[in-house]
DNA sequence: TGCAATATGTCGCTATGAAACATATTCATC
DNA sequence: GATGAATATGTTTCATAGCGACATATTGCA
């Protein structure tokens, strides 16, 4: 149960906040994810773009390629409004882990 | 990376945490978890007593036997130096963790 | 021409959390 | 004396998922 909340609460809501504000690509999402974190967390391509399917499959997210002359291709991700209560769900969600773990590892119980 | 991170931030810093001040046995362990996290936070005996047998293989804690009269068998775990460093350096890779989320997460980039 | 950055993707390995199953003791209740 | 809850420890098997390594293609700069 533990390792399935932390997952729950991490990885899905880094992805899920970050398409909130507006529309992004897997690789800014990525470079986001380690510009915000200076450095310290990293989402490998091999783990971030199978989580863009899955949370698309779950009807959180929604892809549309867009094609400029002079550009890449690249598939743009948006909150669904599904997303967007999931989203809210899994900030509660984090906060009370975090509050959670808080309260085990404490100094207060030493 | 980042499931990497939690792992080391969360499952094995509560263990570690909890064996700090005193020795302790795998169902002590577990309740306590229960008990302090308001039972929001559960280990399963399948993921607590495999952890324990990890933890113990790396040379963090070290397992001994009590047999008491009167009392059922346990085997208590108690921190070793190797494992108040570990547990020291996975505290502050924890806050540094969930600091970076709340980075990425936060409402400072709405 | 070559190389870094951008951009997306797959294959295979490994770690690990958890359900289900298994055993045994202590203690309170009926 | 039987029944069951709580205590206490363990294994087998399965599903999930992160990640290293690999693969492909474009843009822009030196």
């Amino acid at each position: 149960m533990l390792e399935r909340e932390l997952k729950k609460g991490s990885a899905e809501l880094l992805i899920l906040s970050l398409v909130e504000p507006r529309a992004r690509h897997g690789y800014e999402i990525s470079k986001l994810i380690e510009q915000r974190s200076g450095g310290r967390l990293r989402f490998k391509v091999a783990s971030l773009y199978p989580l863009l399917y899955r949370l698309e499959e779950r009807g959180w997210i929604v892809g549309r390629w867009i094609e400029k002359p002079g550009e890449r291709r690249r598939r743009f991700y948006r909150l669904t409004p599904g997303g967007r209560r999931m989203l809210a769900a899994q900030r509660t969600h984090w906060r009370e882990f975090v509050d959670a773990v808080a309260q085990i590892t404490g100094p207060e119980h030493a």
